[in-house]
DNA sequence: CTGAAAGCGCTTACAG
DNA sequence: CTGAAAGCGCTTACAG
């Protein structure tokens, strides 16, 4: 085992409660014992235990991220922020993902329950209202990040608008039939974007027609899949009447609806939501939702609740931005 | 605070280690006490604090995974397969990024010492030999992912095969003047696959002209970027002799690559390195890694030394395997 | 099967 | 500026 704080105070001369003081930057030690202790513990290769300060602190240091899945472009970018912010802090980054079942909660309720961290930030999970007076009973440091509820600080993106954006905008451009791609019905995001996209067609005057709102048959990661959009895309080329225009639920299906145009060596204006970093390569007219800082923000909300939990809560909503590429045109055709 | 061991004790009218024991699933207690306490601490919402036990037991379950690039396809698959491993376990994982500069060793040695965790998992972390042996020092438990190093269990892919592997499909296909994408030249990454595809030059008697390795000017993650790829591939095809195939060190790269194509309105074979979930569907041939396997195999090579710190050190390399798509044809190019 | 007690490595009033 | 001591919430021989 390797240094304790009693190794040290035994060498310097001093009492471990001084050793303590050194590491704890505390001015009340007198430089000359100060820098003995800091010598000796520099040789020692001493380094205060995280664990049994936590314990003495009543205070861990430490974030936890709860996410669905890890493996996403969407929670990559905005764990980067989290990171870049966590960064200028002396707090260590936890990361748990839960499944999505129907004891989701309750997976919830156990991690918040061993009491680990100081605060959590709690991505992409959505619950219902009883659910989450649950969860809000158990800890006062807890943010969501795409998600809003009004018992919680929240950091979210507004998909209804988003989607309603990305359907006018091919509306605007004369599009007379346009189909979606969606994912998991059960979804949220999937959800509120089949939500944008009727509100503008009716919006426009137009009837809504379920049958242009298509899906891939592979749900897993809900359906955001590239794998999805090739399908969901195969189906809109087949129909009888194809859809002159199609908005895709996100860049990844888009990805695959691309594919599927280029292997058929047909070609439909298309858009997707996110704007992922790929997506300007790809020349992929899309939806941007600013992910980094959504991560960067939720983080600095958490850190001002630990700081006083007295303030009000307080929600952050953006509006997803319309990135304009050559994807959404007729003139020139973006292909795979 | 929430309740703690003496609460139950005393409610159920038994001492702490009997509460302790219960919640250790310790065979030596009574059904009758055990339900008792069990309930007790249920209607409590009772759970053993994480810290406490991390002290008491000198034994955190925690690992902690240390890499300098959060927000990248390669980490995210390694970290996927390392989530699924660890959900067989009573393990909590960590997660911190140090910065690639000077001292990262420095930084790397200063997480160890904090000693929280009981085994590390190194990602992509590139040491020279007087580092590697000072970090080997700080802990017995720990695992290197995407290097090796003969001091420690490591999980590697053979980076100069695969690029050799790589360069080797493109001469089968007949291209005489097959240029290289490259990024920053300081990165291991980049080096190996610049030797591999020297070596399969030069194996098949043919000169390496170091003019046809080129890179783009932005280095942000190393070069490994759709940018860095776009700007290599103009510089390409802005050659007096432009090469008839081209090796792009990474898929992200190669994606950048193809939009430069795209948009010059030219396009000459390629292929990239990874084998990114998305490159199915850009068509792109490239070299598949098992990003997955890798940081699932780590994982249990890690539980497998704390278990036992005597076992011999044991070193997997994979080999990248080629995956053949439309890319890297002449008769069927492919475009973004 | 159960309890009393020491110990994990630290922090922090309190007293001087 | 410094030390003695209690305490953080748990585990684990040891004794019965």
């Amino acid at each position: 085992m390797s240094a304790t704080i009693y190794d040290i105070a035994r060498e310097a001369g001093v009492s471990i409660a001084t050793v303590s003081r050194v590491f704890n930057n505390a001015n009340n030690v007198s430089p000359k014992t100060r820098d003995k202790v800091l010598s000796i513990a520099e040789s020692a290769g001493y380094h205060p235990y995280a664990m049994a300060q936590a314990l003495a602190r009543k205070k861990s240091k430490l974030i936890t991220v709860i996410v669905p899945v890890i493996s996403n472009h969407f929670f990559m970018e905005v764990l980067a922020g989290i990171q870049d912010k966590i960064a200028e802090y002396d707090y260590d980054l936890n990361i748990y993902n839960v499944r999505i079942t129907e004891d989701i909660d309750k997976q919830i309720e156990y991690l918040i329950k061993r009491g680990v961290a100081d605060g959590y930030l709690l991505i992409s999970i959505h619950l219902n209202d009883n659910q989450w007076s649950c969860i809000k009973k158990l800890h006062d440091n807890i943010i969501l990040i795409d998600e809003y509820h009004h018992d919680f600080d929240s950091v979210s993106v507004d998909s209804v608008e988003g989607a309603y954006l990305a359907t006018q905008h091919l509306i605007d451009l004369g599009y007379e039939r346009i189909a979606m791609i969606t994912a998991l019905m059960d979804s949220k995001p999937a959800d509120d974007r089949i939500r944008g996209y009727s509100r503008a067609l009716q919006d426009a005057g137009r009837i809504v027609d379920s049958r242009l709102i298509v899906s891939g048959k592979h749900y897993s990661r809900d359906g955001f899949t590239e794998r999805n959009g090739y399908e969901a895309m195969c189906q809109i080329l087949d129909m009888h009447d194809v859809p002159d225009a199609c908005f895709c639920s996100s860049d990844i299906q888009a990805m695959g609806a691309m594919k599927a145009m280029n292997d058929r060596g047909v070609s439909i204006p298309i858009m997707g939501f996110d704007d992922l970093r790929f997506s300007e390569f790809l020349g992929l007219t899309s939806m941007k939702q600013p992910m980094y800082d959504m991560g960067w923000l939720a983080l600095e909300k958490l850190f001002q609740r630990i700081d006083d939990n007295e303030i009000d809560i307080s929600h952050t909503i953006f509006s997803p931005e319309l990135v304009v590429r050559s994807s959404s045109q007729i003139t020139e055709p973006t292909k795979i």
